[in-house]
DNA sequence: TTTTATTTTCAATAATTTTTGAAAGTTTAG
DNA sequence: CTAAACTTTCAAAAATTATTGAAAATAAAA
């Protein structure tokens, strides 16, 4: 194949990915881009290569940022911003488990933090509170790991689980 | 909290989180309310409580059948199907592994195998290759890691991972 | 078999999410 | 300061996804 088709596919693909992923396929697609170029893009750029609009452009590369796998580059003599996905994947890792962690983990420990406290005492009671609290832990576990891999340098974790395979 | 307040509480509560978790809100009530109702409800119930149409009760039940977190009951003398979740809370972080591994993980695998076969002897395709490579590596460890999560017998993994952060 | 109960399908509709594009806002240069 | 370059916002429109409800299909009972 070539570079250019691969960049290509790699892009419509990816977008398609998100969408079993809870992601917006636009803003995979702008990711897509970012890393296949390796180099940094202005919004009209990313505009053109992916026929959308300034608004679609502008509101998707800020979401790429507070996700943290994209960064702001300056090119000194313009007064454009250009943008460039991080290429490191460990560290892309990192970030999409810290994301999915704040959006998708520590609001469920929240609400179960308030449902375990049911001051009734009958049988059903019990066991709606033996629920929460079984689910309050399990989800506790989750967060933990995900709060080590985040932490622990570079691929720390996934490297010791990785042994456990062996 | 009283024990009703607390179950709708807790319908209500995930229906909104799995929204951000890329998973249909009346899916996520229909969980919930087997969940919180630990017996088994027939359609009629599920629509009558979460008031929803027979078509919407039906397809999401299927597809809860399909995650493999609830299951049929047939009770007898009675023609109706009857639906219960899956209360151990451990076999249902490891069915939602399993689900997201194959809905998530899976397609990024079989893309990536296709797109890292760029036959040109530029620098940049190089590093677009060695990007793949690189994403297929760290794809292909996190795979692994979720299907031992998914085998391993009751939360042996988590266990193990939980003892290292002592 | 026919009747009745129950489940499934699916086209139409509704709700939600994404996108557009132009106007407003901001920043830098002169 | 003013003008030009650039970025952000946001209401309206388009696209996508979820829901309804009634008809078709299926299964059990009589």
């Amino acid at each position: 194949m070539k570079l250019e088709e691969a960049k290509e596919k790699y892009i419509q693909t990816w977008g398609t990915l998100a969408t079993n992923w809870g992601i917006n396929r636009t803003m995979a697609q702008v990711h897509a881009l970012l890393l296949a170029e390796g180099r940094p893009l202005s919004t009209d750029e990313v505009m053109e290569v992916l026929q959308i609009s300034r608004g679609n452009a502008n509101m998707n590369l800020r979401n790429l940022l507070e996700w943290g796998i994209v960064r702001k580059e300056l090119l000194k003599g313009d007064r454009k911003e250009y943008f460039l996905a991080e290429r490191d994947m460990w560290f892309l890792f990192k970030q999409l488990v810290k994301e999915r962690k704040k959006r998708e983990i520590e609001p469920v420990l929240n609400s179960i933090a308030e449902l375990k406290v049911v001051d009734e005492d009958t049988e059903e009671a019990k066991r709606f509170t033996d629920l929460m609290k079984e689910m309050e832990s399990v989800t506790g576990k989750v967060f933990n790991i995900m709060d080590l891999a985040i932490k622990s340098d570079d691929h720390w974790l996934v490297g010791k689980i990785t042994n456990l395979l062996k």
